[in-house]
DNA sequence: CGAATAGTGTCTCTCAGACAATATTGC
DNA sequence: GCAATATTGTCTGAGAGACACTATTCG
C-alpha cells in the first residue's frame, strides 16, 4: 500500500483518544508580592474550586496559541506585554475525571495590571498571593502546576532578563528589585543589586530621564528600558540559603 | 444536574480527538563523542526516515511511564541506569500528518551500551553521533525535538550532577571530564576541573580505590560515585564562547 | 533639618582560568 | 628515560556580599 492509500485509509479511532489542555500560570507583582491569577470554576469538575485559567485546545489550533487565547479572553492580557513560555506537560492518568487530558501549561510574566472581569468558563477571576494559595483548594493538578511555574520563575531570574516583563516599558532600579525580591521572597542589598544590574552587559539601556519621585520621597531614579541580552552575563545570583 | 450525572452524562466526543506520543531522546558518550540512538521507522508516516524511538500512550498510562516503556523495549536501557526527565510538549497541528498528535518527549542519560536491537515499529536502530546528524532527514519535527534536547542537556551540566548519570557506578575524574567535553564541544582543561569537580560539596564521593591503568598507560586514577547533591555549588560553568 | 530613596566607592573573600610542578603508570 | 595521565599548588583577575558615604527629593 502506498503513503496515500495508507493516509486515506487511516482510522483515528485506532488510537486511545486524549483531550489536550493549556494552562496558563499568570504571575505578576502587586505591591511588593508575588501573585497568580485564579479562577473560580463553573462548570463541573472541580465547580466552585479554584482553578487555573485554561481550556481545551482546538483541533488546528497550536498550544502555545491556544494559551495566549485564553489568556486574552479571561484577564485581557495582550501577548505583546508578556513573557510567555511552556512549562512542560502534565499528564496523569487520573488527573481529570472526566476522561483522559494532557495538559500543557503556558508560564506568563506581565506587569501588574486592572484586576480582570470573569470570562469563559469561570464564575470569578481574582490576583491571588502566591503565598497565600491554599495548594488543596485548587482544581486538578494545578497546585503542582503552579509550583513548577513558580520554582521556574524564580531559576529564570537568575540568568534571564525576563523579570523586566513584570515592569512596564520603561522601569526603574527600584522596581526593578522589587520584582526580584517579590519572586524569591527576600531582601536584597540595593547597592549590590544596581552595581549588578547596570553591570551586565545587555540587561538593562538607560532611557535618559528620570522618574517622577515617588509617594515615599526620595530622590528620582533613572529610568530604563530592557536591553538586548537573551541570556545575563553575570547572572544574578539567588543567595544561598545557608 | 449534580456531579453524578453530570459525568454520566458526559461525551468525550464534544472534546476535539487529539493522540499523545512519547519520544526518547537518548543521549550517550560513545569515544569521546556524544551520540544520540535513532531508529528507522518501519511504518508511514515518513516510513524508512530516521526518527527518535517513541510511540502512543496507552489510555492508563502514565506519561514518563510511557517513555521508559518504550526505552526498555527499543533499547533495552533500564530505567535505574539512567537519567529521566521531560523535555516539554510539541504539539505543532501540522507536525503528523494523520491526525492531530501532541508529543511529549523525554530526555535520557545513559552510560555507553552495547548496540541495541530494533524493536517495536522500527526496522533499525543505532547510535548516531550528534553532529552527524542532518537535521532535514529527521521524521516529523525530531530535529527541533533533538536539538532542543540537546540544549537542555548543556545547560543541566552546569548546575546539576547529571553528567554521573553518562558514566557507570564508579567513575575517574577524567572519565567524567570526557562526559563534559563531549556534551559541550570544547576541551576542559583536566587540573581546573579536578579541582571544581572534587571541591563541589556533596557532588562526589571517592571510592577508595583507583582505576587500572589505561591502555594509552598513565597514572591510575582514583574512583569515585556521585553524592548525595541535587544541585551543583559552585556550578560548573561553560566556557564563554567569546 | 530628618526621612527616604538613589547611586558610587571600597574592602574582602570566593572562585575561575592559566599554567608550573610533582606523582605514577607502561614501554 | 619517555610518554601519558593524575593530582596538587600558585598566581591573577572577575565578581560576590558587606557596608561607608554622597546625592536628591519631600515635608
Amino acid at each position: 500500500m502506498d503513503e496515500k492509500q495508507f493516509l486515506k485509509g487511516y482510522d483515528p479511532s485506532a488510537f486511545p483518544p486524549f483531550a489536550v489542555t493549556v494552562d496558563v500560570v499568570l504571575l505578576t507583582v502587586r505591591e511588593g508580592v508575588l501573585t497568580v491569577l485564579l479562577v473560580e470554576r463553573e462548570t463541573h469538575p472541580y465547580r466552585g474550586r479554584l482553578a487555573l485559567p485554561g481550556g481545551f485546545v482546538q483541533v488546528d489550533e497550536d498550544l502555545e496559541a491556544a494559551a495566549v487565547r485564553r489568556l486574552e479572553q479571561e484577564t485581557g492580557v495582550r501577548r505583546d506585554v508578556a513573557h510567555v513560555e511552556q512549562l512542560g506537560a502534565f499528564g496523569n492518568p487520573s488527573r481529570d475525571p472526566r476522561m483522559r487530558v494532557v495538559s500543557v501549561p503556558y508560564l506568563v510574566f506581565a506587569p501588574d495590571l486592572p484586576a480582570p472581569t470573569p470570562g469563559i468558563g469561570a464564575a470569578w477571576v481574582a490576583w491571588v498571593p502566591v503565598r497565600a494559595v491554599e495548594p488543596d483548594r485548587l482544581a486538578f493538578d494545578h497546585a503542582a502546576v503552579l509550583a513548577a511555574g513558580v520554582e521556574r520563575a524564580r531559576a529564570k531570574l537568575e540568568y534571564s532578563p525576563v523579570a523586566t516583563a513584570f515592569c512596564g516599558e520603561e522601569f526603574t532600579i527600584g522596581e526593578l528589585r522589587r520584582v526580584y525580591e517579590a519572586v524569591w521572597g527576600v531582601a536584597l542589598d540595593p547597592r549590590n543589586f544596581h552595581r549588578k544590574t547596570t553591570g551586565a552587559e545587555g540587561f538593562l539601556v538607560p532611557v535618559g530621564r528620570d522618574s517622577l519621585p515617588g509617594p515615599e520621597g526620595g530622590r528620582p531614579a533613572a529610568l530604563y528600558r530592557r536591553g538586548e541580552a537573551a541570556l545575563l552575563h553575570p547572572a544574578m545570583l539567588r543567595p544561598t540559603p545557608h
